[in-house]
DNA sequence: TTATTTGCAAAGAATTTGCATGTCC
DNA sequence: GGACATGCAAATTCTTTGCAAATAA
């Protein structure tokens, strides 16, 4: 991930910036979390190593990583902004979402990526990104019913 | 659509709730709508018409007509909830949306509907619904910029 | 009649912002 | 030192809820 610390790095230097404990505690919760957490569970995570950091921080300090290229938001539609780790060295992926427990799958399916650029192509898009979710019930939670 | 009309009754009838004029004219403002309406771009079209019409309504009917399995909410990832006829007599479809003039075209893709079973089965997952969103520029908008 | 529905305004939830204070360079 | 960041609390935005008055069946 050393690739994501210099986009980091870059960024704050670009645009005169300032690197500070928070936004690098910030930095390394997100980067070292599962990548599907809300705002508040990052909130929660970083409270728990350094309480006095704001929630406010948070928010602007995932927005600011946003710019930078470095995470986006995904929206499940549950109302709540959760963020991913933009690592465009890693393939495109989507996501599975098990509507029981809230697990989250993710997977590469290079048929998808195709078909989705061929129907860019065929309504005279000019593709920027997409999105995928399917959501169903997983293995084990049909287990439990 | 003489179907959601049927459904809109028999969901009333069922759960002993009462027509009104209020639900009347939302149910009919919605299904003669493109459709993608936010809850604020329904409300502003129903107080055009009866602007007595109260915003809770507007929220507490959409949720009702969900209910009911007239309506289905749909997030583009911009905040807004919106609402989507929930017609299963019509194919499922999918969305690209365009990311300078917002304008939001359908399409129905038979291999992208295949391949999201096969992928369903393949990660064992008991598929219930599913969204897809491609984000772009449409050909209009290309052209002006 | 009487349970349901409504509009209003107040309450909630998620997020943003203003500002005095604190911190990085 | 001075610009940038932070924490706090207040403000915003979208949505839900409590309640007295209105309405459908």
């Amino acid at each position: 991930m050393k690739k994501l610390q210099k986009r980091f790095d870059d960024f704050i230097a670009l645009k005169s910036l300032k690197h500070t404990h928070q936004r690098n505690l910030i930095f390394d919760v997100f980067l070292n979390s599962d990548g599907h957490l809300s705002t508040e569970e990052l909130y929660e995570k970083i409270k728990s190593i350094d309480s006095s950091v704001g929630q406010a921080t948070v928010y602007r300090t995932m927005k600011l990583l946003c710019e930078a290229g470095i995470a986006h938001e995904i929206h499940f539609g549950d109302g709540l902004t959760r963020y991913e780790v933009d690592d465009s060295g890693k393939k495109h992926h989507d996501h599975l979402i098990c509507t029981v427990c809230g697990k989250i799958f993710e997977f590469v399916d290079e048929l998808i990526e195709q078909r989705q650029k061929e129907l860019a192509k065929k309504y005279d898009f000019d593709l920027t990104s997409h999105r995928m979710y399917l959501y169903g019930v997983c293995a084990d939670c049909r287990k439990k019913i």
